[in-house]
DNA sequence: AAAGTGAGAATGAACGTTCACTCTTTCACA
DNA sequence: TGTGAAAGAGTGAACGTTCATTCTCACTTT
């Protein structure tokens, strides 16, 4: 019939294994990364961690860098999908912010989840490629924020006033994670109460005329 | 008339010369820093940047790791002079702050520096030495701006309210160099209102009991 | 001449990457 | 079903490079 029989049928998927692999390897890279740094520790380490020679990672990599920049598009992503929850939450924007500010705290009180952000951050201060990945989704992250609180606000706000305050929402966020290597020891729940109230005040009505641009209708 | 001109009369200062080789070495490698971050850059670039040789460098510097410290030493320092100069300029404390924004927002415009902070930051999440400078900074910083808060505040504020509040301010001011890395094209003027609107928000008088407080006479 | 100041080649360790190789799995064909 | 070749998975020594550090030597000042 088919005397030709080349066709691989049907691979139960694309590459099983090799899919398994990369991420054995991102796994050991983050661990690593996060105690050493992107370029303090060697492809000998993250082969060891992996669990395989180092000579086999070159299979699924092309290099360190393509390392680097798979762990930094993992963990961006991995931080984007946290936020992005809000669409769903959405009954009460602020409320549902406020409510993120508690696990907010929490997860960047982890401070080598807290680390390796910072040794994102740092290595996009040079490595144009990995600035890309950190700007693009930024605005990701931004644009979604702008569009949900844009949507539900009661307010007339022009896109200017949402931005900045998408902008102020985002400095705060990442803030902490930067507070909690700057001063470790810093109590928890009194950041958490502090910044829950600086959320609300971001979204109280002004009563101000002046520099900000508000709706006047005070 | 004089004969004997050897003895060096008065030493401008212990060592003139070895002052001056320091800070060469010190201004190129900040320099460096900046560009490629305290990893990636080698004392081969450190020397010709700073216009002597590889071995010179280490009649003044036990090894990088010295220069590092020292780098970070000197930034820490002068990023805190700057905040010191709160203490006399304490007419009204609020205002004070609110002024600083302006500063603070340009001042971390330069990304540059943004990048050198990161960097710094970043190494403290894994070199303790560098950690320890940097904690140590920053106590210092929130010792002083708690005092200053303490002996202005108006209201009857205690400890943990003074302490909450220098600590996000801590994180406003340190997010900014972050936010400009992660979002170079940032409008300066919107987040610096904002920034102002969040300061005065902070420290606006508390109109409701629990927790959150908020001018609310609109 | 002695001490201080300077340069730059030499050294050895560590790194990212490559390569030649072995072991395992797959699968068309007998 | 058994077979053998091809492809895939996996290894670790070797390579060339780069780095921080040290060493030796020359020049300048006292």
């Amino acid at each position: 019939m088919h005397p030709l029989p080349e066709k691989p049928a049907d691979p139960p998927a694309v590459r099983p294994k090799a899919a398994q692999r990369r991420r054995q390897v991102l796994d050991a890279a983050s661990r690593c990364f996060r105690l050493h740094g992107f370029h303090g520790c060697s492809m000998a380490q993250i082969a060891t961690g992996s669990g395989m020679s180092v000579g086999h990672i070159y299979r699924y990599f092309s290099g360190k860098d393509e390392i680097i920049t798979a762990i930094v598009q993992r963990n961006l992503e991995e931080v984007t999908s946290h936020f992005l929850e809000l669409e769903r939450a959405s009954g009460n924007l602020v409320q549902a912010l406020v409510d993120k500010v508690d696990e907010g705290v929490s997860k960047a009180a982890d401070s080598e989840r807290a680390a390796l952000m910072l040794e994102v951050w740092a290595e996009a201060g040079r490595n144009p490629e990995v600035a890309m990945s950190v700007q693009a989704a930024d605005r990701t992250l931004r644009d979604h924020l702008a569009r949900v609180l844009l949507r539900a606000s009661a307010q007339g706000w022009s896109e200017g006033d949402v931005e900045a305050r998408v902008e102020m929402l985002a400095l705060i966020f990442e803030g902490i994670s930067l507070r909690m290597i700057v001063h470790p020891e810093l109590e928890q729940g009194a950041l958490a109460a502090m910044i829950r109230r600086t959320i609300e005040a971001l979204f109280a009505p002004s009563t101000r005329r002046d520099e900000v641009s508000l709706p006047a209708n005070c």
